[in-house]
DNA sequence: GAAAGATTGTTGTTGACGACAACAATTGCC
DNA sequence: GGCAATTGTTGTCGTCAACAACAATCTTTC
């Protein structure tokens, strides 16, 4: 007796290379289901999908969407504060920066306090281009709402208030 | 007045290059909080590297975990089908299937009935291999228990039960 | 005040991953 | 028998996390 067979009860018998016709949901993800990261996965991948798509029309992705709230909402912050805060590497802040800048959503201004760093800004530009960001993004956020209903994805938003 | 300022109160001004020294509790992060998708990424984040910690003995990453454990549980089943259920690319299994068949882990077997496709199995090593993986791939799910509570993680595999 | 160490932005590399396109071999359909 | 669809494979592209190294610039220490 197999380990995995103490374990799992194995649905299919296949020792050959027999490779029969089965329907995808009747596959089963064994010990799987039961892990949060797997479900966490999937649901991630389908909310970003969803996202890009909701947002197609002005080419923001998630990481730059979140680089332009924060950037917004706190004017004036180094790239070290906004990488620091939201989880990003520094040295993959300065790719997103240069694509903002170039689109003249973001300027990056020399601090004269710290002649190493630069002060994060929207231009007049990216402020309201912001404001059609956040309305499209609450679009998406009642795409997920419809999604898994309104109570769970407040569950939910508690449930992680502590990672954000 | 701006648009963005309109609906995002602005808590530190910083028209010139100023770069306050600032605390990173102290920023905020805006329509962000409000967003599912934001949090369900960094808590990915976090749960993925917790995995990838936890069976870094073993090196074993989420995705081939996934992979050996629809295998396992499924034996005989095509790379077409392991696939559609995981919701993986099949040009991106044939990668990690050549990686678990190099460590034999997996192995391919020639379908009989369809010549185009292969039966997967796990090797005896492979049964083995993932009875310990799947010991300490339950290790790391205690870990997202203690970070998140074990009734939260409860009700968020509830919650995310539909993309399983 | 000079030397040593830390920080900031930058450049580059590596590897995992999702998305797509093209292809040969094979199968299923009409 | 011929044509469309499927399966595995190869390849490319872009996103992203993780490092490492570097120059310029603070900060600390003696």
């Amino acid at each position: 007796m197999t380990a995995s067979a103490a374990q799992t009860p194995q649905r299919k018998r296949a020792v050959n290379g027999a490779a029969r016709r089965i329907d995808t949901d009747e596959i089963g993800l064994d010990a799987l289901v039961g892990h949060a990261g797997y479900a966490v996965r999937r649901f991630q991948i389908w909310i970003f999908q969803d996202f890009i798509k909701t947002l197609g029309d002005v080419d923001i992705r998630p990481t730059q969407y979140s680089v332009l709230t924060v950037i917004g909402a706190n004017p004036g912050l180094s790239q070290m504060a906004v990488a620091k805060r939201l989880g990003i590497e520094r040295a993959r802040l300065v790719h997103l920066l240069d694509s903002l800048e170039q689109r003249k959503l973001v300027k990056r201004i020399k601090s004269k306090s710290d002649r190493r760093s630069h002060a994060l800004h929207l231009t007049a530009q990216g402020e309201t281009a912001l404001t059609k960001f956040k309305r499209l993004a609450a679009e998406h956020e009642r795409h997920v709402e419809e999604k898994i209903g309104k109570a769970n994805r407040e569950r939910l938003l508690q449930i992680l208030a502590g990672f954000t």
